[in-house]
DNA sequence: TGATAAACTCATGAATTCTTCACCGCTAAC
DNA sequence: GTTAGCGGTGAAGAATTCATGAGTTTATCA
């Protein structure tokens, strides 16, 4: 298993190197982003842990650009405390996993560990469900083979209904997976952003797949 | 099922109430140490989510107390990034589990289901008795292998019952169960419900489940 | 900076669920 | 057998949740 730890920080990227490898893992480091760029294309890793803080190139560019080629391993973001933003970004822009700093290593070894895990178990960066393919990687959409345009939230929102299909998610699931404040939500953009879903998926076909749990939330339909 | 919430962060608390809510739970919050206390002594609760740091009295000590008196709910106890030793601490006065801020809800729901679970005994997120089936993790409902659909509601009493199946549990215990600290009872909702589910369930099926104890209550066939 | 798209808020009506209430039938006890 | 209380039942109204259309703010990009 190898990992590449793109880490700016001398003395912690240090520590996590021998933590990681005391776990058996094969780390690289990378101290600044170009780095970090030209080593995750000439390995092949398991899993690219990232910090979103670094020099040259910023981790979020490098982010968005691996993404964008469908890369094959997985990423773990580490933010700063308090940087929530980045958070929230970092998911959007295909983040598999994130850490806030401080983080105790134990967390990190175990997250690492599942990532491996979910690498190795050959997923398809399309899901398909009945005639409606969701490319994760390449933020495209088909229902019955024709070409649907989604906003970047539209489609956060399908993208995470269609990770939990045929699992009924609670309105507060989705709002913390698309938002971050725990701000006062007396708001119904979860149901206004169904609809617009709705109207782009669902409407001229069937069956409907997105569906509604009164008083549960939304769920879309599993195979 | 019902869960006490000892969060003092106001906006926090409200969400995650929220959250529980809509998983079908009956959620009192304390924002101080003292109240939980209270709270935790004067009712019967399924779960106790404790937050370490409280105002008045301190979370450890509520935690050291509340299981030296081998107090028969379970506990799940939340504390803040970094502070290890709270951590070690927790696990060591007898948390049943915890969970280091920030968590995402879905960790959090996992972790009570588990613990209401682990409450009555049942390792299986699916209850079976007879040829009834409750899977108290997608909240789904089978007679003799038929998907039946159960509002929210209906759905909480369900689950009550098979939990506590073969027992005979009496209106208040129900109500206490179903309804939050602000709700007040006068009237029959139980039976109305009640009735709402021997339609769904028992109705045309064989033999009834949902019996009723004359003077003492309702009760779930065993198995 | 203005034009355009996206994100969000708000108000309203519809759908569904929740609760109450009144009345009836049944059970247990005298 | 009578009766007092308990539980069952149907229906109506209250309350909650959803869907929807339109308008407002915010972000994006030339």
């Amino acid at each position: 298993m190898k990992i590449l730890l793109a880490e700016d920080h001398r003395l912690l990227a240090r520590s996590l190197k021998k933590g990681l490898e005391e776990e058996g893992f094969a780390v690289d480091i990378a101290s600044a982003g170009d780095e970090a760029d030209f080593k995750a294309r000439s390995n092949t890793y398991d899993v690219v842990i990232l910090d979103l803080m670094l020099p040259h190139v910023d981790g979020l560019t490098l982010l968005k650009n691996w993404r964008s080629e469908n890369l094959s391993f997985h990423i773990l973001v580490l933010t700063a405390m308090g940087t929530v933003e980045d958070k929230v970004k970092g998911l959007d822009l295909g983040a598999d996993d994130y850490l806030v700093k401080p983080f105790e290593l134990n967390e990190l070894l175990a997250r690492v560990r599942a990532l491996v895990r979910r690498g190795h178990q050959a997923k398809d960066p399309v899901i398909k469900i009945h005639d409606l393919e969701i490319d994760t990687g390449a933020k495209m959409v088909r229902r019955a083979g024709k070409e649907i345009y989604l906003t970047p939230r539209e489609f956060a929102l399908l993208r995470f209904l269609a990770y939990h299909r045929g699992k009924v998610v609670s309105r507060s699931m989705i709002w913390e997976h698309l938002y971050d404040e725990n701000d006062d939500n007396t708001s119904n953009v979860v149901d206004v952003y169904i609809r617009y879903l709705r109207n782009k998926i669902d409407k001229n076909h069937s069956p409907q797949l997105i569906l509604t749990r009164w008083g549960e939330g939304y769920m879309i339909k599993g195979d």
